[in-house]
DNA sequence: TTCCCATACTCAAGAATATGACTAATCATA
DNA sequence: TATGATTAGTCATATTCTTGAGTATGGGAA
């Protein structure tokens, strides 16, 4: 139950509406966990029931009428005692990898192209995270933002995420590499 | 489907038992996967249904019977298709994340003590995987053997997750050490 | 002016994953 | 000589996540 506690925690920042929400649990600009729209309706539905969230409408009139939700005192209790419960460990789930770990016994043609191709993403990703860092900071200086910054949590986390995808990108850039090697001197061996 | 994915690669490398799967997939030493022993004998059931795994009986006298599977071409086979086709995105899911997301608006204390055992446990697996990568390169230079080794899958994401791990603990070490400094020395915002 | 895209959301069903409880034997430890 | 750990599994249930389809409106491009 823990995409209730991302919620919760990506709501800390403002009003937002599910739409607002889904896009970015999709795109992963909210790195700390990802999660499809429909999930996240259902889960705001829930937390309005339980009173961890509110929610008002704002009427529109060139687009559909929205809802916009923002954490109640008894949400930020809740993330309060989720925050001092245990974490359950993270693992690591991704198809690429159960792929290369196989290479050896299937053609490695399709893995390459596929590692080549998640470089390309971390990348794009590097990217964002890095401009994303900048704003966040507004220009301070890293050191400076985090010692006395108002609002450090999502810098920290994007800094986690832009770690990752930076291992990300080098390991497929290397690893295409080296089966690129392999398939081009094959196996004297 | 990509436990079945996952399970067919593991088995790639010799004989297995439920339980030694289990072991391997829970600890995550099988880096690339991480799945529940009785996951993992349902799918082994599953795919010895299929013919993707064959499986023998084993007579134990000290310990009790165990079934040991092996993957069939056709398993084979299925590894191939799989690799072939697109690989679903994979994205980070953890808990502790979304603390440190939070981390302004609630208490830090439990967050920075997470963080300390984290990146513990980081630290551990990165030295498990060290040693994992020595012993699958049999003592052979690295640069040699991912260009000559026979067999290096296991090795290319051991290598992953050493990387995953070393970013973990980096992380962990500074975020934790960033939260420390704020509470020693409090707002002057 | 038709078609696609973005906004904003809902419903249903299915697949995958996690939780908890159980059996049953041997082995080491205290 | 209990106690707990290790080996080797099974069964049932609950939660979570994914897939697919659908509703409705307005704006911009072809």
């Amino acid at each position: 139950m823990a995409l209730k506690h991302a919620v919760l925690a990506a709501l800390l920042d403002g009003e937002f509406s599910g739409y607002q929400l889904a896009k970015a649990f999709d795109i992963g600009v909210a790195n700390f966990w990802h999660a499809l729209p429909q999930q996240l309706y259902a889960e705001l539905t829930r937390l309005e029931a339980e009173g961890l969230v509110a929610g008002r409408q704002v009427v529109q009139e060139t687009r559909p009428n929205k809802r916009l939700f923002r954490v109640t005192d008894e949400g930020l209790a809740e993330l309060e005692r989720f925050a001092a419960a245990a974490s359950r460990p993270s693992f690591i789930r991704d198809d690429l990898l159960v792929k290369v770990q196989a290479v050896d016994r299937i053609d490695a043609a399709p893995v390459i192209g596929q590692l080549g191709e998640r470089a390309r993403m971390a990348a794009a990703k590097v990217e964002i995270f890095e401009q994303l860092l900048v704003r966040l900071r507004g220009g301070a200086d890293e050191a400076e933002f985090l010692a006395h910054g108002t609002r450090i949590g999502p810098y920290l986390t994007c800094l986690r995420g832009l770690g990752f995808e930076r291992e990300t990108r080098d390991w497929c850039e290397r690893i295409a590499g080296v089966l690129r090697a392999r398939a081009d001197a094959p196996d004297r061996a």
